[in-house]
DNA sequence: ACGAAGCTCCTACACGTGTAGTAGATATCA
DNA sequence: TGATATCTACTACACGTGTAGGAGCTTCGT
């Protein structure tokens, strides 16, 4: 369980302690766009269960309120939901470059982006 | 409704009729890899709810055995895959990218190619 | 025409997820 | 210090998903 799945709702919660910081549950709850925000339990249930996989721990306490931060960084959280994403395309990134291509999200600007990026780690990787 | 939310399970009976065509559950079940099969009956209850989800139909019916086909286009159902992702990451594709490019899953062949797939379409769609 | 093999339809159940209530502990303010 | 607000810990429940069994209908071979 090194890289735990995270749900949608889960993720949101991910998203408010690595954006803001360590924080208690009632500030991970307004951290929800107060339209439809859950209840102050149901974001406690996820805490509770990001717990259980490990993906935050509890820091400190302050008053009678523990203090929560993340314990799996976004970038791994991102680079899972990514390498699921590819393992239904036979874990070949093409087709979902063509797809993001083809449906005009991908500009030309961005795929030079891309290139110069490559280019960028390649002379940070190669030369030893 | 129109693009239902398929899971892993789901996708992959769907493969085995973007592939293969029209198949039986009997069929769909062999196209399973040998190894971890899943029962008869499950694939038959994944046939029921992606049915119930319009994804696939009923075609025909050969002796006492039902012959579904796919309703839904592979691309539409990976375009919804796609999407699903890039709404984590606020609509926009470029950490997507830049995740698979640091990851070394996109080499440059694959952005060049990418940026004439970009040339190609543009051309087609402007002039008019 | 009968039995075996196969198929359909219904039912069941455990686990994960989203949603939230309640009881009791704790802290804070007047 | 007593009332009020807040937090924790536990419990509950519905729905989706993965998994599959069983009863009964259909077909096919002999």
């Amino acid at each position: 369980m090194a890289l735990p799945r995270l749900t949608k709702l889960e993720l949101q919660v991910m998203d408010a302690l690595w954006s803001r910081g360590a924080l208690s549950v009632r500030e991970i709850q307004e951290a929800f766009p107060e339209k439809d925000r859950p209840a102050y339990t149901t974001v406690q249930t996820m805490v509770y269960r990001l717990e259980g996989k490990k993906a935050i721990r509890r820091l400190k306490k302050i008053g009678n309120a523990h203090i929560f931060e993340a314990s799996i960084s976004r970038n791994a959280a991102q680079r899972r939901l990514i390498d699921d994403l590819l393992s239904f395309f036979g874990g070949s990134p093409q087709p979902v470059v063509a797809h993001l291509v083809e449906t005009g999200k991908l500009t030309l600007d961005d795929v030079q982006e891309a290139e110069q990026l490559i280019r960028k780690l390649s002379k940070k990787e190669k030369p030893r």
